[in-house]
RNA sequence: GGCCACGUAGUUCAAUUGGAUAGAAUGACAGAUUUCGGCUCUGUUGGUUGAAGGUUCGAGUCCUUCCGUGGUCACCA
C-alpha cells in the first residue's frame, strides 16, 4: 500500500472521529519548497463536508495523525494547507526499500494488452530531416514510457512506399541518371533518391515557367485574375473594389502587394496542381509510370523496388546512428488493398456512400465535421484508405494489441479524428483507444523549414555536427587518458545525441520548438550533457570507494539535502506513470533534471567518500548509486545513454 | 472566412492537471568551494501569465468575447 492511501484511510478515519463525517476521498500533493513538511493535506477541498475555518481544521486532523500515525512526526498549516512532516526513519525505509529493487519506479508487465506505438512513416523519396527527428525521439521515448509503464508495447512504422512521390525520383533518374547507384557514387541510398526528386522539381519548374510565358499559360493568367478567386487568396481585401477597378495596375499606395509580379507568383502557386494534372507532359509521364505500377508491370516495379530498397539502406543508418528500433515495418503498398475491402464493407453496412461519380464518401456532418473522400472515382485508394487497411491489418497480426499510438505532425490533427471515427462507425471496438500524439513543428531561428530554399537541417549532417562538437568540447577537458580512439569516438557521440535528443525531448510535444543550433549543444544549465555530467561525476566515486556499501546501514538523523535527495527518488514510480498517461517525455526529462539539481545541492553542501563517520559514508554512497541508477533509467526512457567518464 | 492548436521574465522552457508568494535555465552582476571531477554550488537582477469580463474559498490552468501566431479546410501524402 502506498503512502498516499495509508495516509488517506487515516485522514477518513479522523474526520469520522474528530467531525462525525463521512468522506471517501481527500486529496494530497507534494510540499512546496518553500514550507516545512514532505506531504500536504488540502483542507480547501474538506470544506464541503465539514463546516468550518480550514486552519482549525487542519489543526485538528494534524493533531490527530501525529497521536496516531507513527510516521507523522510534525505538522504546520498555512492558510487551507496541512503540511505533514515523516520522520527520518520512513525516510530510511522507503530508501533502503527503492534501493534494493533494482529498476525502481518501473512495472513489470501486468496487462495482458499491448500498445502499438507508430512513429517515424516517412515517404520514400526525400532523406530524413530535423521534423523526423522529432517524430523518432518522441515516437521511440513514448514507447520506452508505456513500456516502463507496465504495458507490452509493439513499435511500429507505416512506410509510404507508394504512390506519386517514389515516381518522380523514378522518372529522373532514368532520364537524367545514367545508371548511378550508391556505390557508384558513394552517397547514401536516401540521398541519392532524395536528389532524384529534387532533380524532378527542377526540371517540373522549368517547364512550368515556359508554359506560364506560352499563350496558353497567358490565358489562363488572364482567366485567373478575373475568377472571384481574390476572396480566397486575400480574404482581407475588399474583392468589390479589387474586381471592379483591375487593381494589378491601378491600385497605387500599395505597389508591392499588387503588383503584377506579385499576382503572377500568386498564380504560380495557385495553378501549380492544376498544371501538373492537365497540361504538363513530365507530369503526364509520371503518372504513367504509376498507373504501370499499378497495374504490375514488371520494368517498372523492378525500378521501384531498386530505388525504395536503396532508401531503406539509407534509412537504416539514420535509424541507427538516432538509435531507433521498431519491431515490425507495414509497407502502405501492403495494406492499401486490405483498405479497400473495408470500403466495400462500409459501403454495404451504409457506413459509406457512393456518389454518381463513382467516388466513395463518408458522410460525418452529424459529427461536426465535413463529407471525407475514402476512395477516388477511378477507384483508386487515398491516403485514409490505407490508414484504415493499416489499422485494421495491425489488429488482425497482433491479436493482443488493444490500443495503438500515432505519432505524427499536427498538422494531420483533422486526418486522424476522421480516421479514429471511421473506424468507429465500422464497428471496431479498439477504436476508442486510438490516440494522436501529436507534436508541433520544429522551426528554425530563421523561420520554418523549406525545401525550396534549401533551409531543411538533413539528420545525417545534424548528428554528425552535434558529434562534432561534443569531440571539441570534450578535447579541452581532457579527461579521457586511457581510452581508445574507437572509446573517444562513442563517447563524443553519446554526448552530441545526447544533447540533441534531451533539447528537443525537455519540451512539451504539442507546442513547437524553436531549434537554435547553438544552444541545442550547450553542456551547462538544464541540458543533456549536464545530467550526463552528473552520472559521470558520480560513476568517479564509486570507483572510488573501497568499502563495501551494498548493506543496509542505520542513520540516526538524515541531513536536509539527503532528504531531498530520497523525496526526489520516490518521485520516480508516479513520475512514469504520468508520463505514459500525457505521452509525455518531457516529463521525465524536467524529472531527471531535477533530481540531478537536488543532487548537486547535496554533493556540494556534504562530504561522501571523507566522510568520517563509516555509516554515513556508506549511506552517501549508497545515495549516490542510487540517483545515478535513476537517471541511468530515466535517461534510457529518453533513449539517451550516460557515460562513465566524459 | 469556418474549424483546431498555441500565447508565461530579454531569450529557451516549467508549473504536481483548479491550490500556497508563478519556478528553472540562459544572459548580466556578486560570492563560495580550489584535496569526492570548477561542465559544480549560493545569491542579486528580471513578470499586470496577450487583453477584458465571468465561474469560486482559490484561475497561468475552466467559460465568453476580442487581439496575435501557426496549422488545416485536395479525387496530395
Amino acid at each position: 500500500m502506498n503512502i498516499k492511501n495509508q495516509l488517506q484511510n487515516q485522514v477518513i478515519k479522523a474526520i469520522k472521529q474528530l467531525f462525525d463525517k463521512d468522506i471517501e476521498q481527500v486529496d494530497f500533493q507534494e510540499t512546496r519548497k518553500d514550507f516545512e513538511g514532505d506531504i500536504t493535506l488540502v483542507v480547501f477541498s474538506l470544506l464541503r463536508y465539514v463546516k468550518g475555518n480550514p486552519v482549525e481544521i487542519g489543526t485538528k486532523i494534524g493533531e490527530y495523525l501525529v497521536e496516531n500515525e507513527e510516521i507523522i512526526t510534525n505538522f504546520n498549516v498555512v492558510k487551507g494547507f496541512l503540511n505533514l512532516v515523516f520522520t527520518d526513519e520512513f525516510h530510511l525505509t522507503n530508501f533502503y526499500t527503492a534501493f534494493a529493487e533494482e529498476n525502481f519506479g518501473t512495472t513489470k508487465k501486468s496487462s495482458k494488452n499491448a500498445v502499438m506505438v507508430e512513429y517515424s512513416s516517412p515517404n520514400t523519396n526525400k532523406p530524413l530531416h530535423l521534423g523526423h527527428i522529432r517524430n523518432n525521439l518522441l515516437g521511440y521515448s513514448v514507447a520506452e514510457i508505456i513500456k516502463a509503464a507496465g504495458n507490452k508495447v509493439y513499435k511500429t512504422q507505416i512506410i509510404n512506399d507508394r504512390g506519386i512521390h517514389i515516381c518522380k525520383s523514378m522518372l529522373a533518374w532514368e532520364r537524367f541518371g545514367n545508371g548511378e547507384t550508391p556505390e557508384s557514387t558513394g552517397l547514401k541510398g536516401d540521398k541519392l533518391v532524395g536528389n532524384y526528386y529534387v532533380r524532378f522539381e527542377t526540371e517540373f519548374q522549368k517547364e512550368y515557367s515556359e508554359w506560364i510565358n506560352s499563350k496558353i499559360g497567358q490565358l489562363e493568367f488572364e482567366k485567373f485574375k478575373e475568377t472571384p478567386i481574390w476572396e480566397k487568396l486575400f480574404p482581407d481585401v475588399d474583392t468589390n473594389y479589387v474586381i471592379s477597378t483591375t487593381p494589378m495596375t491601378k491600385v497605387e499606395n500599395n505597389e508591392d502587394f499588387f503588383s503584377n509580379r506579385a499576382i503572377l507568383k500568386e498564380f504560380k502557386s495557385y495553378f501549380k496542381d492544376n498544371y501538373f494534372n492537365t497540361y504538363s507532359i513530365i507530369g503526364r509521364d509520371v503518372k504513367i509510370i504509376l498507373q504501370k505500377w499499378e497495374a504490375g508491370d514488371k520494368e517498372t516495379v523492378k525500378l521501384w523496388k531498386k530505388m525504395n530498397q536503396w532508401v531503406y539502406d539509407g534509412f537504416e543508418v539514420t535509424y541507427k546512428n538516432l538509435g531507433v528500433d521498431f519491431d515490425k515495418l507495414y509497407y502502405e503498398s501492403e495494406t492499401y488493398l486490405l483498405g479497400k475491402e473495408f470500403i466495400a464493407e462500409g459501403l454495404k453496412s451504409k457506413v459509406f456512400f457512393k456518389k454518381e461519380d463513382s467516388s466513395v464518401w463518408c458522410d460525418l456532418t452529424d459529427e461536426g465535421l465535413d463529407k471525407k473522400i475514402v476512395l477516388r472515382s477511378d477507384g483508386t485508394a487515398v491516403y485514409m484508405t490505407q490508414d484504415i487497411g493499416t489499422a485494421i491489418q495491425r489488429i488482425k497480426d497482433y491479436p493482443d494489441v488493444n490500443s495503438m499510438v500515432y505519432t505524427v505532425g499536427n498538422e494531420q490533427d483533422y486526418h486522424f479524428k476522421v480516421l479514429f471515427l471511421i473506424l468507429k462507425k465500422l464497428g471496431f471496438d479498439w477504436a476508442k483507444n486510438l490516440f494522436h500524439l501529436s507534436y508541433g513543428m520544429v522551426d528554425l531561428p530563421e523561420g520554418k523549414m523549406k525545401s525550396r530554399e534549401g533551409t531543411v537541417v538533413d539528420a545525417d549532417d545534424l548528428m554528425f555536427q552535434m558529434t562534432d562538437t561534443a569531440r571539441e568540447i570534450s578535447e579541452e577537458l581532457g579527461k579521457l587518458e586511457g581510452y581508445s580512439d574507437t572509446e573517444k569516438e562513442e563517447l563524443y557521440n553519446t554526448i552530441g545525441l545526447g544533447a540533441l535528443k534531451y533539447y528537443i525531448l525537455k519540451v512539451d510535444p504539442k507546442k513547437r520548438i524553436l531549434f537554435n543550433p547553438k544552444e541545442s549543444i550547450d553542456f551547462q544549465g538544464n541540458t543533456g550533457p549536464f545530467i550526463q555530467y552528473t552520472y559521470a561525476r558520480i560513476q568517479s566515486i564509486l570507483r572510488k570507494a573501497d568499502f563495501d556499501f551494498s548493506k543496509e546501514v542505520s542513520i540516526n538523523e538524515l541531513h536536509d539535502k539527503e532528504k531531498n535527495v530520497i523525496k526526489q527518488l520516490q518521485l520516480f514510480p508516479d513520475t512514469i506513470q504520468l508520463a505514459a498517461k500525457n505521452y509525455s517525455p518531457a516529463i521525465i526529462a524536467n524529472y531527471t533534471y531535477d533530481l540531478v539539481k537536488e543532487y548537486n545541492s547535496f554533493y556540494q553542501t556534504v562530504t561522501i567518500l571523507s566522510c568520517d563517520d563509516l555509516e554515513t559514508k556508506i549511506f552517501r554512497t549508497q545515495l549516490s548509486q542510487k540517483v545515478a541508477n535513476t537517471i541511468k533509467l530515466s535517461f534510457g526512457l529518453l533513449g539517451i545513454s550516460v557515460p562513465e567518464r566524459m
